[in-house]
RNA sequence: GCCCGGGUGGCGGAACAGGUAGACGCAAGGGACUUAAAAUCCCUUGGGGGAAACCCCGUGCCGGUUCGACUCCGGCCCCGGGCACCA
């Protein structure tokens, strides 16, 4: 056994012997429990980051326990290849993305091996491959062919500068992140995905999903936002036609408050209006402009202009202004919303801006007064001696209508249901559950990315490229220059025949969302050879995947398109799961501070923490930085998740080139509970390579002795059982331990197994020298096997080498995980807290199985209870079994 | 702005179903070994008072429930994630 650690040469040593005995390479056995655990496949962008390993390494200590506890267990790996980060870099370096990425896929593929995870590799896929995007492809016009796909228009942003459709990404405060150009909002057709029509089902199903954590299913919940309300009309007339004006609302209740209708700026009765109004065409299209972003939207100033043009009321028969708003979205519900600036906070800001009337139709009898209304003056009734009280009430639910005719007194619930049934008596409304979710618009203008298989054909239309045209394959020798899509420029892509008619015809050069290609990938694994089909019956044996792990950052949009994704999959009959993840593991994230500066052009660009000099305030928090190459400021960000684009990811090659991947993998897992977000700092490192040095040291030493013991285990076990003393004790906290490691790794919170570990090294070291040699040698056979075992999914070299080296067997992968023994947890006396009044001021050691009057007792008896007792009368004894008494008094 | 999390020593974190706050580490200080350094090992380490026994304060802030609150409830502040074209 060589004296030093030697991580280097051990782990590849260890690696070889995995791969050359095919270890973690496996195949369906009906007659196994299956474990399929996954994580989350990386986008290439070049290195790996600290977030990778933190993945990689729970799943990886996942799979391990799993395969130790008699699971048959894929896990698979592969790389989610397209997407925007491989344009930037062809932007920046001139190369082709496809170079780009295949070069990243090569250089990550050996680091994620130098990890040392038990990945089957024979199961690699990589999105970017025609092999797997044809999938997407004749999935996409399956889905065409049932209406589940389909096309309309959307709004993108739009850089007028580079005449290019930007990313939310690459907006920045609202202008274009290269040119600095202020970004305008603009309408393009592109095809949807009609998950709304599976929006009750992916609701419903949460309640299933009892394997996620709770955050996400009302993540989940909160954005498929079911809501039920009323879809209503206000009639105008509009060049002597008759015209409806259609709203929704969740508070029918307050419709006699109604003073004003808003509409989206592209809002038919806008365009109208604008005719012939100059300042309203100009402000239409100042809403134009700005980004498409909800954040941006919901968080701008507020404004209006009227359209001169008046709706009915539809139950009071007033006439009530109609206002274009920029925060009216034309792709939101209807594109207009009614306004009732008493009991909506947005509608209230907005009302008291314009000086638009304001009207209270909903009290709170028993509550606070309401404040009262001031009358109406020329121009408007907010201004002046308004009071505000009412905003602590807006959301509520619970008063009752007031200056609202014969609805006055009605409850909530009541009155929604009488003016509901009362608009629909008239033709002009009736109750409708509203959706917070939209269609996925999958079209991206984009060229790194899977082609969307549509030819457009003069005569015939948009026509669906038949199947067995299929792969439409991406040309991969295109640079992107910032200008748009290449594919538009690629005559010989574009150029084809019409599958209808055989004329010529033009190829969709819009490319998939890449959340198309990571919907399904998970599936894929199980079969990723078969070429003549999307998935087949290994498919039934592996999925659902039984545990799935990645960002908390993907908690709704990502694994809502799987679930959706899913459930069309089974539609179609090709999988027998309508969910794809039974249990969900959502890693928190490791961030690191983010730099940027402004560049001349009024874009952005984002420098690594290593390349600047940070700054800071007297309370030691960063304020700012300079550049280290040009010695000019340089603005904090503040905290964010690794990536490529902000530039402040950490690679973790230099730590595994240092200390080996053991140390990193032990290390990234020992710093935090996965769940936990993760502000990134390599002290303690040195920590988790001293534990691993010392665990090597002390078992080197122990050879010869668990050499001795392995040969006569009975003999050992016998002078354990007679020795007596300190010994049981030393053997119960082994048990102790290891009875927690079981408890933290059921829940999944492997910093504590990590320093479970340790504690066992600490216990080993501690016991070496007690009393019985031979009872001794016994204890550190039993811990350091223990200690091997519970470390070998989280450090799996070093395990690995010293299982063999110590003879405990042949190959630590095929070991069963330890149990405690509850015979060794045993105890004859137990030591209780003792408190008085809740304060913690002693204890006492009692008989296991002492009664109460006996505790009491012995308690009451204590010299520290007698004296922060003295004077007072005891009023009771509180008593938690196994861990306290609490003596109150007073 | 809306939805979802989080906040505990100098630092990462522990405390399992309301029951010993600070496990396990890092850093720091002191010591041993060494010609010296590195490595390794031992000791100390939340704040305050005290010679000590021991006592007081302390889990973002304010208030509440309880014999007892990091944990439960109400209100606030700060940080992170998501907001549909980053992945």
């Amino acid at each position: 056994m060589e004296e030093r650690y030697d991580p280097a040469a051990l782990e590849a040593a260890a690696q070889k012997r995995w791969r050359d005995a095919r270890a973690f390479e496996v195949t369906e056995d009906p007659s196994r429990r299956k474990f399929y655990c996954l994580s989350m496949f990386p986008y290439p962008s070049g290195k790996l980051h600290m977030g990778h390993v933190r993945n990689y390494t729970i799943g990886d200590v996942l799979t391990r326990y799993h395969r130790m506890r008699g699971c048959n267990v894929l896990q698979p790996m592969g790389l989610d290849a397209f997407g925007l980060p491989a344009e930037n870099a062809a932007i920046q370096n001139n190369v082709p993305p496809a170079k780009w990425t295949r070069e990243n896929i090569a250089y990550m593929k050996q680091q994620l091996q130098s990890l040392g995870f038990a990945i089957d590799w024979t199961r690699e896929i990589a999105t970017c491959d025609p092999d797997y995007y044809q999938w997407n492809q004749w999935l996409f016009l399956q889905m065409l062919k049932r209406g589940i796909a389909y096309k309309k228009t959307q709004v993108v942003n739009w850089d007028p500068v580079d005449q290019t459709v930007l990313a939310n990404e690459q907006v920045i405060d609202g202008r274009g992140w290269r040119t600095g150009a202020p970004v305008e909002k603009k309408e393009i057709p592109g095809y949807y995905l009609a998950i709304t029509r599976y929006a009750d089902e992916l609701l419903a199903d949460l309640d299933r999903l009892d394997g996620w954590p709770e955050r996400v299913r009302t993540m989940q919940a909160n954005w498929i936002g079911k809501s039920t309300g009323v879809r209503f009309a206000f009639p105008y007339e509009l060049d002597g036609k008759k015209e409806l004006l259609w709203v929704f609302t969740t508070r029918a209740d307050t419709i006699m408050g109604v003073t004003f209708c808003a509409v989206a700026a592209e809002h038919p009765l806008a365009t109208h209006a604008a005719k012939n109004n100059p300042k309203l065409a100009a402000f239409i299209d100042e809403c134009k402009r700005g980004s498409v972003m909800e954040a941006d939207i919901a968080t701008m100033e507020k404004q209006g202009m009227p359209t001169g043009i008046f709706v009915t009321h539809p139950l009071s028969g007033e006439k009530i202004p109609v206002w274009v708003g920029n925060y009216v979205l034309m792709g939101y519900g209807e594109g207009a919303v009614m306004a009732v600036p008493a009991h909506d906070e947005r509608d209230f800001y907005f009302a008291k801006k314009y000086n638009l009337p304001i009207k209270q139709v909903i009290d709170w009898p028993g509550r606070r007064q309401s404040p009262p209304i001031p009358p109406l003056q020329k121009g408007g009734g907010a201004a002046g001696g308004f009071s505000d009280a009412w905003h602590e009430w807006y959301a509520d639910k619970d008063g009752v209508c007031v200056n609202s005719g014969r609805y006055d007194g009605m409850s909530y619930r009541t009155a929604v249901d009488v003016i509901a049934a009362d608009l629909k008596k008239k033709g002009l409304g009736d109750k409708q559950v509203q959706w917070r979710l939209r269609d996925w618009g999958i079209s991206r203008q984009r060229y790194w990315g899977c082609p969307i298989p549509i030819v457009h054909c003069e005569r015939c239309g948009d026509v669906p490229v038949p199947d067995h045209q299929l792969p439409v394959v991406l040309p991969e020798d295109c640079v992107p220059d910032g200008s748009g899509n290449p594919l538009n420029k690629r005559k010989d892509f574009i150029k084809c025949a019409c599958p209808k008619c055989g004329k010529a015809a033009r190829r969709e050069t819009d490319t998939m969302d890449t959340f198309v290609d990571s919907s399904w990938y998970y599936a894929r694994y199980a079969c990723p050879d078969n070429d003549r089909a999307m998935v087949d019956k290994r498919v039934d044996y592996w999925l659902p995947v039984d545990q799935y792990i990645g960002g908390i950052e993907h908690a709704i949009l990502h694994l809502l398109y799987s679930r959706f994704w899913s459930k069309v999959m089974r539609d179609l009959g090709l999988v027998r799961y309508g969910e794809p993840f039974s249990n969900l593991l959502t890693q928190g994230m490791v961030l690191n501070h983010i730099y940027s500066r402004r560049t001349g052009k009024g874009g952005i660009e984002y420098f690594a923490p290593e390349e600047v000099e940070p700054r800071h305030d007297d309370d030691g928090k960063i304020t700012g930085a300079v550049s280290k190459a040009d010695g000019r400021p340089v603005d904090y960000q503040g905290m964010g998740t690794m990536s490529k684009s902000k530039r402040n990811g950490v690679d973790p090659q230099a730590l595994i080139e240092k200390y080996g991947a053991d140390t990193a993998r032990f290390f990234i897992m020992f710093a935090s509970p996965p769940e936990q977000t993760l502000e990134w700092s390599d002290a303690g490192v040195e920590g988790a390579h001293r534990f691993l040095k010392r665990l090597w040291t002390f078992a080197n030493a122990s050879k010869t002795s668990i050499d001795l013991v392995l040969k006569n285990e009975q003999k050992y076990a016998n002078f354990f059982k007679a020795a007596g003393g300190a010994h049981p004790a030393v053997l119960r906290e082994f048990h102790l331990i290891l009875k927690q490691i079981n408890f933290d790794i059921s829940r999944h919170q492997f910093n504590t197994v990590a320093s479970g570990t340790m504690k066992m090294l600490n216990a080993l070291e501690g016991a070496a020298g007690l009393g019985s040699v031979e009872a001794s040698l016994f204890i550190r056979k039993e811990g350091l096997k223990f200690l091997l075992l519970t470390l070998s999914p989280i450090c799996p070299h070093i395990t690995d080498h010293l299982w063999r080296e110590l003879g405990y067997g042949d190959d630590i992968l095929k070991a069963p995980w330890p149990e405690p023994d509850e015979e060794a947890l045993k105890q004859d006396e137990i030591e209780l807290v003792l408190q008085v009044n809740g304060r913690m001021r002693g204890s006492v050691r009692v008989a296991a199985d002492a009664d109460r009057a006996a505790i009491e007792a012995a308690a009451l008896a204590h010299e520290a209870a007698r004296r922060h007792t003295a004077g007072l009368t005891v009023k009771k004894v509180v008593l938690v079994p196994g861990r306290l008494v609490n003596i109150v008094a007073g």
